[in-house]
DNA sequence: GGCACAATAGGAACGCGTTCCACCTCGTCC
DNA sequence: GGACGAGGTGGAACGCGTTCCTATTGTGCC
């Protein structure tokens, strides 16, 4: 689902050159930048919070963020670059709460169901922040790699530590299982949000997937 | 992943209140319409082969089929629809030429390893065109609905008649695994058009998710 | 043939992502 | 403190999807 290849490299604000612009806040130039970029990105999700992808744009983004529309540009070179960063950062979000309060479950089935309810509640919480962020994910191309590989990786972990609690043990065929559960689980949502399947038909899919992967 | 709900109808060429634009070419009006009706998604196609998602302008497709910008809006009611339809064409295409000339291995596992690298190959020689459709899929909201459902229905009658090429005998837990797959490939090849994995780490993705689903 | 009306042509106009440019501001170095 | 350069502001402009409007053409009905 997620590999790495070629890094298209680009200059950030902050002057360096550096490899697109990184998810985290490591080597993000002065407090000033910082500040702008979680700015930029409270705005973003306000708006997709708001009125999903459509409502996400620029011209309000920046307004909302309280900066030009060029400044936009240089710390997000395009919309989808804003939403799956933003994407990210609810991702990172997620992970801490689960490191604060891992799932429990008898099985290593039933845990990997009830951490993906929990990651789908969530985000059926707020449906038109997901159809935002799905749908930038979804449409992402290679100029968007890292933010990507940010949030494969985010995802496959939880998954895997949901697996085994116990943090070792985890084989490559965990890893493997993990991520087809990723994909499904990417799909399911993405029928979701599109409108083309309900929360509970996506639920089912989820179990369907899980319990035919992690059967014996 | 693929889920009926209620239908939006339109009016589409021939006058008719119908449910939408259906892929099938039944009861589509005049011969001039069905003319005009694969004139366009010709020129889709040659298009998408050419230059991808974005050489399919609406401008020039109406151009090349020539057929104002206004009458190609009123057969598809937007970009998605037009693409999302090609790709209906395509499926129905490719699932003729699997009729004629089925699949053969020995197991299960086998018989669908060797569908999807066919289908795969058969997209991969044509990385623009699938990107545009690819793409196309992944962005479509509910309002086009019946064309991925078509679509779906064609990918999974395909996978589980490579199961059982003896027609008989598909349980629903068959068709569950059918649906993972698909999910599966759907995700691998969204990675895939969009630059984050190569065509051979598709494969392996694919090859993976076969062998945890079919395996015993 | 003539009429009524749906379908098409042709193209202007609008919205939003994106690019670009002229000018301003602020920290840094001499 | 003055020059300089990176980063920021404000806004015009461009491209393409989409909408809309006014002829003009085709088509079924009498």
């Amino acid at each position: 689902m997620v590999v790495d290849g070629a890094l298209p490299t680009t200059t950030s604000p902050g002057g360096q050159v550096t490899s697109a612009n990184s998810l985290t806040a490591e080597d993000l130039g002065s407090a000033a930048q910082r500040d702008r970029r979680k700015r930029i990105l409270d705005a973003t999700i306000v708006l997709a919070t708001k009125g999903g992808f459509d409502a996400v744009q620029m011209r309000s983004v920046a307004e909302q963020a309280d900066v030009a529309l060029g400044t936009l540009y240089r710390y997000f070179p395009s919309k989808i670059h804003l939403l799956v960063s933003a994407l990210g950062r609810e991702f990172e979000r997620a992970e801490g709460q689960l490191r604060d309060k891992p799932v429990d479950g008898d099985t290593t089935a039933e845990r990997v169901i009830i951490l993906l309810k929990r990651l789908t509640r969530g985000l059926q919480g707020d449906p038109h922040l997901t159809e935002a962020l799905t749908r930038a994910f979804m449409f992402a191309d290679a100029s968007v790699q890292q933010e990507i590989h940010a949030v494969g990786m985010l995802l496959t972990r939880m998954l895997t530590r949901a697996m085994h609690p116990d943090r070792d043990s985890v084989t490559d065929e965990d890893v493997a299982i993990a991520r087809v559960i990723g994909d499904v689980w990417l799909s399911a949502l993405v029928a979701w949000v599109t409108g083309r399947a309900t929360a509970a038909e996506t639920a089912q899919q989820m179990e369907v997937a899980v319990s035919l992967l992690l059967r014996g």
